[in-house]
DNA sequence: GATGAATGAGACTTCATTCAT
DNA sequence: AATGAATGAAGTCTCATTCAT
């Protein structure tokens, strides 16, 4: 009875994702609490009604946003793990500026924001964000940092603290991006996020870098 | 009755700073947008009332917050400059961890995340934030990595970027103490935030240390 | 296409009186107000845009079911006026019982609630109900009841009077129905209509019955 | 603090039955669905806001509407109880007229229509009338027609039917007066009710009276 | 004819703010 | 100074009605 193709159909189909999109947008931008409604709505070209034909509650909009946006850049992270070999060093900067670049220009950044902001106010949020987002990725990276442990490549170091002085940073720049960075105020680095995660690498690298035979201490 | 110490006298010049700190707890838990005036007043153990007498509008309320806060965080750090001299990789890390501890454990850290949440919705705070905190901060440390490098004790490096490498965990390890770690949501080394700082520490510095006169590049 | 005894024709005729149903019984649950039009349409086997091509709005279909519901039973109370000869007791008895337990167990008793619950938002139907329920009934029972007055099997009473201690505990049990009835709650004979009602018009009756020549009073 | 005479006070204290007063009244008139709440807080002279400074919801404005005004009489009808000896007929009809003539006049014949109509919606208004109402008044009067019978007075008959036609013609009554009868649609006796049920009593009780030893019967 | 996506007026409810006490 | 009752603008959500398909 209906064309699968009609304009019609074709509309209410692409609404769901617009809609998200749109309440993305906003959610990161103004918070949720701050978002009206009727701005989703608007933003994505329908009115308020329309909105409620598609999401039962403003919080069920809230938490459609959260998972279907990760669930993109989720899946993508998963690939990377089936990298091939090579100096673990170079495979650790590659893997990284690579995937973080697009996670970083991603939509994905926007719901890390989103994510902090809201997490005490939807406690569920934080839960599936842990374990379908942080938890992986620590692991993907933190196997990373083990083979180049067990390869004599890097020193023995405690493996989580290093994965949180690699990835922390690059987090931040995700944050500052929907924060201060979207508001122009930026300090100098800020602005080129890929150099920088570039330089950051090097240095955590340089850091890692098992000692020669010879070896002083840092300090 | 207006005896500068009578009970009620001390009550009432103490008013504003409960009414700050109820205010930061609750912006900080829910937001902005979703704290509701009168809880602000409750958790101060005042009316709806007393909270008007005290502050014109809860906007200001907030504006009152951020920078009553921070003004005993930035004293503390810019006291930090008159530094004496010593290896500055030794300098950078009882600096680093005893000044960051403190602000860790202090309220500026609730005040990082809420100044991360609302420069959107007022952007006079984001300008006030990077005046007073960022950029000072950022000069303090980049001018003791300079020192370094000056003296031999740094690779030449890219200021800025080494001061975000250093730093920006450390904001992380504030944000996340006031959005996922709140909840109870906590992976591996978040919970102990001294040790991971001394060690993201050690890691950086020995990624600063001057090479080798044979020095292999570390990739 | 167009043979008025296709079924799709034969659905279409039946489509008024299955929405006019629908309507009834949703009204008479929720009322008027609480019910939804889409409601109405989904009992029916229809989708919303197919109850507005047949009624042109919620208040026209609220005035069509109660006009068309009650047509019927109006027509049939008329056709008891051509009843033949007997003593008046027992033609009451035989009317009442025949027709109300008829009425009660027919969509008409619904109306009955319908009407009650919606006469003060909607006064026309209030005014319809009187001229072509109320007043026809009242006339047919006030007529019997001046008969065996006439004929000297009542004692000579007021005749409005009677009807009413006739006819109102039926109605009431009507409304009971589809009230108090309808979600269960139920005292005891509430629960048998039809020996409620012949026990009724035997005490009603036995009153009526005209004294002996000695008749003490009853009080 | 507050002066317990002061004139904010006394408006505080008097809100609520204010506010229950012009929710019954529109409650009646509309129904419950299709009366505002903003409706009712200006008929209580007051605004929006403040209706939910006393009530949480409409609908357990409604809930408090049914239970308060029914609590004066149901206390009253109890009372009637003591009631001293004499002839049970007498009683009958005095403690009938005196009491339903109260009802009918009071809130309750209200409550009455707003039961019916709601019921359906909110079962447990229902259970709440049923167990506080319906049931003690009940049996009240089932208690006069039983001693009654047990003195020879009345004939031995069902005392549950007895009960139901002397009191639904009372209900109904009072369901006219707030549904056609607010209208102005009046059919001709429902105008003067405590005649009516002075004159339903006397037929009621006539059919009651005990038969005379060469009774014959009525049919 | 039939559908159901879309609309937007309007309902319920909340909450920042005021002000009489 | 302190209170908390009152307000009403504004937000969330519903639903009668329309209209493109």
């Amino acid at each position: 009875m209906s064309d699968p193709a009609s304009p019609r159909q074709r509309r209410k189909d692409a609404r769901p994702s617009e809609l998200l999109e749109a309440a993305m947008a906003l959610f990161v931008e103004k918070g949720f609490a701050a978002t009206k409604s009727e701005e989703v709505a608007a933003r994505a070209g329908v009115s308020k009604g329309t909105l409620y034909l598609y999401f039962p509650s403003k919080e069920e909009l809230l938490k459609a946003v959260i998972r279907d946006t990760l669930l993109a850049d989720i899946a993508r992270g998963a690939e990377r793990l089936a990298q091939e070999d090579g100096p673990t060093g170079q495979l650790l900067v590659e893997l990284m500026t690579d995937w973080w670049v697009n996670v970083y220009n991603s939509p994905s950044s926007a719901i890390f924001k989103l994510v902090m902001t809201e997490v005490r106010n939807f406690p569920d949020i934080g839960e599936f964000y842990l374990r379908e987002v942080i938890e992986p990725g620590h692991r993907l990276i933190g196997g990373l940092v083990q083979r180049g442990i067990d390869r004599g490549e890097f020193r023995a170091v405690d493996i989580d603290g290093v994965v949180h002085s690699i990835v922390l940073p690059m987090v931040m720049l995700c944050l500052h991006k929907h924060s201060m960075g979207a508001c122009g105020f930026s300090d100098s680095h800020m602005g080129n996020p890929s150099e920088f995660i570039r330089q950051h690498l090097d240095l955590i690298l340089n850091g890692l870098r098992a000692p020669r035979s010879d070896g002083k201490p840092v300090l």
